[in-house]
DNA sequence: CGAGCATGCACAATCGGTTGTGCATAGCGT
DNA sequence: ACGCTATGCACAACCGATTGTGCATGCTCG
């Protein structure tokens, strides 16, 4: 291993004096294309282990330039702090590196204009396609994208100027609904109200859950009051007001309560626990998965979203980019401790 | 906006006919060095405004590769799957941001090999800078990166070749044992033996925490048995099997435990539920922060990482590089729910 | 023995910016 | 009118890889 002194990293250039070779021939030994090229067996053997053992490392900038293909994906993502969302990043990113892609990923907050801008960083490292996750403003970006010839795919939440790919909200939703109602029955309590709470009235998603919850109270002969209806956000403390404002109106608790998320769960919990409320009387939904959660309640029911498939539909669309840019792929989430 | 009818993205060679000027002059007014360079107010904004309304964004590839700066700041991380960890990818990004960086960031799974080829690849795309979160093996990545002569740094564990920046585990770990020992005593508990669970032996951080869980049994005169010091892993299974093996060894329940992380404690929780244990009877402490566990335990107290200052630590490094590579820095973490 | 082909490699243009340098022209002072 | 500086910009050489093309040399075969 010969340091070089000047500190400068090696090139192929600097390959090329060594092997007292050409530095295109160089060029084609490392990346492959040398049988194609008619390089002798030997020189390239003599090549590739002068690159090994001076630990020649190709400049990226370099090859995406002339190449014109970066060899990067990138994709948005409001944050990593739950299980959703990070395994979402987690995923993406090594299902990108068995495609020999470099992913690249930037949480933006929930903030369009992060969004936008991270958006614009992406684009300017031209990365190969841009994945949004859960984009407050996906058709923006999708524009954006489209202005440079990119391809772009929303995740999550959908959009209407790229493909998209997400939950199965609604039937994710009603399902949850009966699992909730199925334990009421069990219970004999089922004519107890149930409260649905947290998420936007805006979001796609939170009007989909919305009424799957409605549909599985209706397919048991059941009315839903719009007033157990609460899309407060997800905020923590907003559901956490929320819940305090409904109970304030009420004598009872309710005995189950559909969650729309984990961090809008958490503040209902913390509600209940600084309330003096005992949280193993209720019945959770949550359209949310967190296994520590899972492990403290043993009543609270889960949404697992499929996460594995989503990203390998991501990836589908990445390999054959459909016609329709309208194109809106449902995956079925999974129900857990039922 | 003309979108381009060849669909290839615009260069500085475009604006310059565009606006009937050279390819140099675009290059100086679209980078701030035109005033330098004495480019005319009047032209500066001519091409400022057709790169505007052309969408014009300047090829990151080309710039990194000749400017020799990719404006890239490279981090490793073992997950993101809690709390602690994702927050400090959060952070990182944003303060990256903030510098005028464009973060990446790489999940590598705890595994030696995915942290060298992320680093390597890392390296390929030139960052300017890598830092090592809880890698397995951190010196063999300073090395790769001393060798292509960038800096690195460690974070959250510490290594022998680049600085380090980590929290104060022996003392945050004596802080929250401490306020373990106190909770008991005012239950009148104070000689029931407490339980340590989690980790692993040879990690660094491990053996601090142990280290500050003894010295505050001993600070208030208690002496420590080794079969209550269990680091069996951080993963869920392990520690709910080493818990499970405990409980078959002996009568009662510990009154506490001092769990060694979020994943770990999924694993104790899940373990005490299914043998029917009633876990508010217990006094957790949790040197991981999780606000959702939190709320779900009354007394569940955590250590949570103080993640900001940890990350600004790291900055100040980049900023101006320490001569001494050994250098250490520890963070105070900060006792939540005493 | 010479045409023709295969083999093995080097040359040079190129990707899109950046930056040192040089060359006109204008303005100014004497 | 002449020299001098200031102004405003263009030229061209890079950065490090990729790739179309071309040129020797050696070999085969009629």
């Amino acid at each position: 291993m010969v340091s070089d002194s000047s500190s400068k990293r090696l090139t192929i250039y600097d390959l090329a004096r060594l092997a007292e070779t050409s530095p295109s021939t160089v060029s084609a030994v490392l990346n492959g294309t040398w049988q194609r090229r008619r390089i002798s067996k030997k020189l390239a053997s003599k090549i590739l282990s002068l690159a090994q053992s001076e630990g020649y490392s190709a400049n990226m900038q370099a090859r995406a330039l002339r190449r014109e293909r970066s060899g990067i994906i990138g994709m948005i993502l409001p944050l990593y702090d739950n299980r959703y969302f990070s395994s979402i990043a987690q995923h993406f990113e090594s299902e990108a590196r068995r495609r020999g892609l470099f992913a690249i990923v930037s949480c933006t907050n929930r903030d369009p204009k992060q969004e936008c801008e991270a958006a614009r960083m992406m684009l300017a490292y031209r990365v190969e396609c841009l994945v949004c996750t859960g984009a407050t403003d996906p058709d923006t970006i999708a524009q954006m994208c489209a202005e440079s010839g990119v391809q772009s795919i929303n995740l999550d939440l959908p959009g209407s100027k790229a493909p998209s790919v997400i939950s199965n909200n609604r039937e994710g939703a009603r399902q949850l609904t009966h699992a909730i109602l199925n334990r009421l029955t069990e219970e004999k309590r089922s004519d107890d109200p149930v409260l649905f709470i947290g998420g936007r009235d805006e979001d796609h998603n939170t009007r989909e859950r919305i009424a799957g919850f409605k549909q599985a109270r209706e397919e048991v002969g059941l009315a839903t009051a719009e007033e157990n209806i609460l899309p407060c956000d997800y905020a923590a403390d907003k559901a956490q007001a929320a819940l305090e404002t409904y109970l304030r109106n009420r004598s009872t608790l309710p005995s189950a309560m559909f969650v729309n998320s984990t961090i809008s769960l958490e503040g209902i919990v913390r509600g209940l626990q600084l309330n003096g409320y005992y949280l193993d009387d209720i019945i959770f939904g949550c359209f949310d998965w967190d296994p520590l959660a899972a492990a403290f309640h043993p009543r609270l029911m889960m949404v697992r979203q499929n996460v594995i498939e989503m990203i390998d539909r991501v990836f589908e669309l990445i390999d054959t980019p459909p016609r329709d840019p309208q194109l809106l792929i449902e995956v079925q989430p999974e129900i857990m401790g039922v």
